[in-house]
DNA sequence: ATTCGTTTTGCATACGTTTGCAAGTTAACC
DNA sequence: GGTTAACTTGCAAACGTATGCAAAACGAAT
């Protein structure tokens, strides 16, 4: 009762091994009756197609590889759940890959993707090196980054417009009349976090603030520590731009609880992400927002596009992140 | 430069397409000549062994299905990565299937499982019928859930000490002096949700104790408006149980910041699986941790004895939870 | 009824691997 | 050096499906 094939389906209903293969397949044409013959005695025996032998044939698993580090920043998990869903109701599903961010790990992952014959590639979190995407390109297998950017062409990305978050993010800070303003990156070994970061000292130069800069690794020590020595310098900020809401909340908890220092009042935050726990009234974090519902769709669309039609390039795709004003900022001066 | 198979190595190598499959087959024997030579010359053509044919031939697919329903409970984005991190190590990948918790969601999902002929199952947050178990026996697929139990025989299952751990806040509870107790329950549909609440009704109804009940479906909307409701009876609880953090975390949020009473001073706040943000400064948490470490590796062990050895029976493991006590309980009277 | 175009069907092969079997090779021991 | 045991190796047959090709069935139009 264990393994039904085609075989004995197609002997119960009366028709070839052929027949029943095309009554499962999307494009195959077979007579009203042959499918009515072929379907009826597949439910009696509880049959169902092989994916494994149908990926070995037509070469397509509809398994698409997602690689990730960490899921302690909630919009990963979020990411993750989102996509699940939208592959799944177009028919793909998700095959887990976690590495590390070192050099090593992502070569080994890579190896292991290539062996599960994926059709697709979606990395979230994760930096890929020049190497790896050209390997997959020269394997035929689209990849998609999930909030990151890459240098080169061979590689789609799907971000939101971190460029020009930060420029908003500096211009509103100004707007509020701030003038010492500290910036905790996120990891400058990632394009979002450089991109940030570029876009926001670009607008403070122009109004000629220099901000005190600190990469926060997006890690919650290492950002927590930032604060703390930005604080307890000569110059402290009033206001800090944090580089995702992850390490956001770490900084507030250090400033309110560890300092005991007022938010907004002694000193202003921003964060990036617009998670869910930054709108819990706990925090109540002014943020960047970035949609993650219209990120996953275009990182769907892109990926299934270029899977389906091999000829499609490669896209960049930004999308436009909107500021979410909630209590950790005081509002622009009127 | 895209598919190379084992045949094309055999002729570099000059051996047969078998000594290739046995060199990269763990069991196998060669001599160490053959392998020299088919390992150079794999390196070269850059061949990895088909893993969809070698799936379809042994059966064996080294992938295992994780079903998963919601992803918002930072408690099953960390499983997902401790057991995405802990299968790899073993040669094991993890296909996910979003599932919402509705009846034909789970069915569908099921079928498409099977299709991918995946090794074993892992269900997390989301309950099974016995209909589908049986399902999976009778395919010969090993199923665990994860923090979940099961009434049947068939199917292992890893949960938490819940009970006992329903108890051990009870009496901690009652430790510190508190009369009018509350419980924001687990959803009763879960086994987790109705074990914690059963040991805990025990203990207090012991104490001839009748704690007012609430069932938090745990959800944070829920979970907020049983909350204020108990607070705004005519006999308002001095210390409230809630069946997770998750639901703990919005409690805190009504209670201070909406409701403006004091935690713990006006009423103690105990939840359950010690999440890393119940040990963040702004909630501080008094928990019943879940050693999710200890729960993955039980989860994985059972899975891959059973996938590896069927005659090994199904197992209903419990992993002992000690009380994490925080800032939002008093401490017992001494 | 005949012809022609269209659809349906079965046969056979291919996909890339593992593995039982028998033949071949090496090692081992007295 | 001969006999036996242990190990390697190649051959060929699977695994369950998709699909090109040619034969067959069908339908319509003359």
């Amino acid at each position: 009762m264990d393994k039904i094939t085609s075989l004995q389906v197609a002997e119960r209903a009366g028709v070839s091994q052929s027949a029943v293969s095309r009554v499962f397949t999307p494009g195959a044409s077979a007579s009203a009756k042959t499918i009515e013959k072929v379907r009826k005695a597949a439910a009696e025996l509880g049959y169902r197609p092989n994916m494994m032998a149908r990926a070995m044939i037509t070469g397509k698993s509809r398994i698409i590889g997602l690689v990730v580090a960490y899921l302690d920043n909630q919009f990963y998990p979020l990411a993750l759940q989102l996509l699940s869903n939208a592959l799944q109701e177009r028919g793909y599903h998700i095959l887990v890959f976690t590495a590390s961010n070192s050099q090593g790990a992502a070569e080994e992952v890579m190896q292991e993707l290539l062996d599960y014959q994926v059709d697709g590639i979606i990395t979230a979190s994760v930096g890929m090196t020049n190497d790896l995407t050209q390997r997959c390109t020269a394997a035929g297998i689209p990849v998609v980054m999930f909030n990151r950017g890459q240098e080169g062409e061979a590689v789609s990305s799907v971000t939101s417009a971190n460029v020009e978050g930060g420029r908003a993010v500096a211009e509103f800070l100004l707007s509020c009349g701030h003038k010492s303003i500290g910036h905790i990156s996120g990891w400058a070994g990632s394009s979002t976090g450089r991109d940030r970061q570029a876009g926001f000292c670009e607008v403070l130069e122009n109004h000629g603030v220099t901000p005190h800069i600190i990469d926060g690794m997006y890690d919650r020590e290492t950002a927590a520590a930032a604060a703390q020595t930005m604080m307890e310098s000569s110059t402290p900020p009033d206001a800090i731009f944090v580089g995702n809401d992850h390490m956001a909340f770490a900084v507030l908890d250090t400033l309110r609880l560890e300092m005991g220092l007022d938010v907004p009042q002694d000193v202003a935050i921003i964060g990036y992400d617009d998670v869910p726990l930054a709108a819990w009234p706990a925090y109540n974090l002014t943020t960047m927002r970035q949609p993650v519902n219209r990120m996953v769709e275009a990182t769907v669309d892109a990926l299934l596009s270029r899977i389906e039609d091999p000829t499609v390039p490669a896209q960049r795709i930004e999308i436009e992140s909107p500021l979410i004003e909630r209590g950790t900022t005081k509002g622009p001066k009127t």
